[in-house]
RNA sequence: GCUGGCGUAGCUCAGAGGUAGAGCAGGGUCCUCGUAAGACUCAGGCCGCGGGUUCAAUUCCCGCCGCCAGCUCCA
């Protein structure tokens, strides 16, 4: 058989020849910070595996950097977590422990807890089991072999593993030293390959995720190759924590949540209130400009009509309970697209008055497990910057590629230029379990598609994503961390234009069904905040800041000026304050930059006496004096988004 | 909802079966100062809520509420 680098030197020889031996043949350099494994026919496999009969293939060599390498090596640590997990609390029985995307896990059920304490006990021990540097030993065993080997050893979980392979599916073990485990691989040839790993933190998780089954334990750690590269991990999770939008939700006065009140109910302040004000004014204007009309709806209504949308069926996990008015039950509305339907219904609409776009800052409640709350990210009660597109067939394209491009010059103004965005769409093998035709699937697929190609917007396709009423579009927005937030949603409904009966009169005289596209950009004001916060770790933009300069006097005799600066400054739509303690200027500029405030303007007697300010950046520091006129005039450009 | 952890002043955190302390923040007085913390002083607490054990509970036990890390799900 022969084995060829990409675009380099070939190897010819027997099959069973490991894939390590081929590479070092080739003359590739493997290590902890080299190649790791190898990539064969498109598969990933273990530095230690022996080739299989073949014809002419390639082989590529997998480093860190490559996935397949990056997992072979997590991989590795999990098993090596699970050895030492046994090794010291015997009959611990184990789940599964696969890599994910920043590190590794693995699952043990056990009758006593693990406490962040027993952490570093494992981890001494996770060293001492790398130090030996065992092998990592591949085996295939026959099917009966495999469950008897791990009935014996108490594994009732891997038992339950392999009876769900499918019959063609070869067992595949590994063993280091004792530690025997199901798994598929690949892995490092031994332990010794690892370098550096920690292990993070403790959580429950449910045996295959379903919370009907047992409740196991989980051990989170991550690994890499150097100690540097483990250490940027760290600082990743620490600058992660430091951005951490309750935190600094609470330290800039933006929000609150209160036990009294109930959980997952947010509380705007001031400075809060003034920063979403700013997010809607914008939102409003630039919707406006591309022929939104704003639309405001009740926040109840009677419970018939959330069973004619058939929330009342599919979503009333998600619904509250229904409170009685004059013997009729009402709901709070958890969406708000049947109030739109009932607009658009309140009179005949014509082909030429199509498309309609109609938007509206609409406040929804959802009930959600108290487990899953978590700052404004996960709330109860939340604002959607909702609207819904009533168009016809030929113009859905367009529409859709409109709100891509509104999607992007809203998220780009406010700071965002990295996206991922995942296209949901029918499982082809299983049509029957959507709502709507065949023809209006195909219609609306291609037309999303096509919406993204235009902008030549890189997307994954996901067969079978698609929720049983529409297709859709998910934006994730990349924040300065490299982290994924979610964004823009566009959906294709399918299930509402049907269930309230819309129309339009055709330019045949007939009625026609309209395309109905549900969409929002920021998801939801509270969310969305949370996501700013983060992303610019508190200091906003200028146009966004909630106080866009504080004046700092030097001194009180300087009190009357500084007011004077604040005033004009307001005057001319800034959002300014003065700073009237009677505290030395270090301890004002300290504040002011804690606050995260973009412009300083220190006023001494100088600057009182010559009608100027001594600008200071919250990045840059002292930019020396200049007069007011010239303040504003560096300011005036600043107060809108660039996008 | 489940598993584990946590809940003491606005914030960060000490403390202990005999009913509480620090730093920062806040108020006051003094200082009037030139680019990241001036001095002094005052006030601030149903020790999350409810029940139990005890002579005595904020401390120990139980329940509830809330928060944190996850599981699951989603805007």
């Amino acid at each position: 058989m022969e084995l060829r680098l990409p675009g380099g030197p070939a190897w010819a020889g027997p099959p069973g020849t490991r894939v390590g031996e081929v590479l070092q043949a080739l003359g590739v350099t493997m290590g902890s910070d080299a190649v790791l494994a190898g990539e064969v026919g498109g598969l990933t496999v273990g530095l230690g595996e022996a080739l299989g009969e073949g014809g002419e293939r390639e082989i590529r060599p997998l480093t860190f950097a490559d996935e397949g390498g990056r997992d072979a090596y997590r991989h590795t640590a999990s098993h090596v977590l699970a050895h030492a997990v046994v090794r010291l609390f015997p009959g611990t029985i184990l789940g599964i422990g696969p890599a994910i995307s920043d590190g590794f896990y693995y699952d043990f059920l056990r009758s006593e807890v693990f406490t962040p304490e027993d952490l570093p006990r494992i981890e001494a021990e996770m060293k001492a089991i790398v130090a030996a540097d065992l092998p990592l030993e591949r085996m295939v065993m026959g099917r009966d072999e495999a469950i008897r080997l791990f009935e014996l050893r108490g594994e009732r979980f891997k038992v339950e593993l392999i009876r769900g392979l499918e019959p063609e599916v070869p067992i595949i073990l590994y063993r280091q030293g004792d530690f025997v485990d199901l798994c598929a691989g690949p892995h490092l040839p031994s332990t010794g390959w690892l370098k550096a790993f920690k292990l993070l933190s403790l959580a429950g998780a449910y045996w295959r995720g379903d919370e009907r089954r047992e409740q196991l334990q989980r051990i989170y750690g991550t690994a890499y190759p150097d100690s540097e590269g483990l250490e940027r991990h760290l600082v990743r999770l620490e600058e992660a924590r430091r951005r951490d939008h309750r935190v600094l939700g609470r330290e800039l006065e933006l929000f609150s949540l209160h036990e009294e009140a109930g959980a997952g109910l947010a509380f705007w302040h001031p400075r809060g209130g003034r920063l979403r004000q700013i997010i809607e004014d914008f939102w409003r204007a630039e919707h406006r400009r591309r022929g939104y009309e704003i639309l405001f709806t009740p926040h109840i209504a009677r419970a018939d009509l959330w069973a004619t949308s058939g929330h009342l069926g599919w979503y009333k996990d998600s619904l509250y309970s229904p409170m009685d008015i004059d013997g009729v039950d009402y709901l709070l509305k958890p969406m708000n697209c049947p109030f739109h339907l009932l607009i658009y219904k309140s009179r005949t609409r014509s082909y030429r008055e199509l498309p309609l776009r109609w938007g509206e800052l609409g406040t929804v409640y959802r009930y959600e497990r108290s487990g899953v709350l978590h700052g404004l990210l996960r709330v109860r009660g939340f604002t959607q910057d909702d609207a819904h597109i009533f168009c016809r067939p030929d113009q859905l394209e367009d529409e859709l590629h409109g709100i891509v491009d509104l999607a992007r010059f809203m998220l780009r103004s406010f700071g965002f230029s990295e996206f991922e965005v995942a296209l949901s769409v029918r499982d082809p093998a299983n049509k029957q379990k959507y709502l709507g035709s065949d023809e209006d699937w195909d219609r609306a697929e291609a037309a999303l598609e096509s919406a993204l190609r235009r902008h030549g917007l890189p997307f994954r396709r996901e067969e079978g994503e698609a929720v049983f009423y529409a297709p859709k579009i998910d934006i994730k927005l990349i924040d300065a961390l490299g982290r994924g937030w979610q964004g823009p949603t566009i959906q294709v409904d399918f299930n509402l234009p049907e269930r309230f009966d819309v129309t339009y009169t055709g330019e045949d005289g007939r009625p026609h069904r309209p395309f109905m596209i549900h969409r929002t950009v920021l998801g939801s004001m509270e969310r969305f905040l949370a996501c700013l916060v983060e992303h610019h770790a508190g200091a906003f933009p200028f146009w966004l800041a909630p106080v866009q300069a504080k004046v700092l006097p030097i001194t009180t005799r300087q009190l009357d000026y500084a007011g004077t600066v604040a005033e004009r400054l307001t005057r001319s739509g800034f959002r300014a304050e003065v700073d009237t303690r009677s505290e030395k200027i270090g301890y004002k500029i300290r504040a002011a930059q804690l606050e995260k405030v973009p412009y300083m303007l220190v006023v001494g007697d100088r600057e009182a006496a010559a009608g100027t300010v001594a600008v200071r950046e919250r990045q840059g520091g002292d930019r020396g004096a200049m007069t007011l006129e010239e303040f504003l005039s560096l300011i005036a450009t600043q107060g809108t988004p660039v996008a």
